[in-house]
DNA sequence: GCGACAG
DNA sequence: ATCTTGTCGC
């Protein structure tokens, strides 16, 4: 059996333990976070991967707490395999973190993938945490074009079943993807992030995590 | 069989 | 996925 069966039976075994109900109140949520990660060069394989995890107030999305993590990494980008190459050094930013927060939102998809397993399904099934996947461009799923007006979405489907949702932020941009990282809804996912969206097209927590990388980076030049 | 394919 | 600048379309 080669390397990518293995991970996909790996993929396979924790989509198992996936859960798609509310694990938490989403009309009481008090913080949230970003996860995105970098590298010292995206074309390369070895190299530093670089991630940041930005904890936010809901309300204000103020920052609470921010830590980074770095990790030498050995696995190429992979489409559906993202998660190999990403999720070691969002661990290493992962135990940085002195509070939890109540959702964690990930750069990526969640179970809007060909064996629901997403990065952001992954890292909740992994650290058994409420997340939500916002990718900026399709993987997977069918779906009609949202309307060319601010907020407009439409559902998205992978053989019959609803995965998530595209979210056109502003009129004239493309959209965004949603969709369950795990413990919470495909509706909440998208409600939540509805809740993120201030004056960008990506939610604050997603935004803030790659501005802050990109920061890092700068200091490391 | 072929094309598409998160970051 | 980077980075920088300018430019175009609504």
């Amino acid at each position: 059996m080669n390397n990518l069966q293995e991970l996909e039976k790996i993929q396979y075994e924790l989509a198992k333990k996936l859960n798609l109900n509310d694990k938490i109140d989403i009309n009481n949520i008090k913080t949230v976070a970003g996860i995105d990660t970098t590298f010292l060069n995206p074309w390369e394989n070895p190299t530093k991967a670089i991630s940041s995890i930005i904890v936010l107030d809901f309300e204000t999305m103020d920052i609470i707490e921010e830590v980074f993590g770095e990790k030498e990494i050995d696995f190429p980008y992979i489409p559906t395999f993202l998660a190999f190459r990403e999720l070691p050094s969002i661990m290493e930013a992962y135990q940085k973190l002195k509070t939890k927060p109540d959702i964690f939102i990930l750069d990526g998809q969640g179970i809007m993938h060909p064996r629901k397993m997403g990065i952001a399904s992954h890292f909740g099934v992994i650290t058994d945490s409420v997340s939500i996947g916002c990718g900026k461009t399709r993987l997977i799923g069918n779906f009609k074009e949202p309307e060319n007006k601010p907020m407009a979405y439409s559902e998205v489907y992978i053989k019959n079943q609803l995965v998530g949702y595209a979210l056109r932020v502003k009129k004239n941009t493309n959209p965004i993807y949603i969709s369950p990282g795990n413990n919470i809804s495909v509706e909440s996912s998208l409600k939540v992030i509805i809740k993120c969206i201030r004056n960008y097209k990506l939610p604050e927590p997603v935004r803030l995590a790659h501005n802050k990388l990109k920061d890092y980076l700068r200091l490391l030049s």
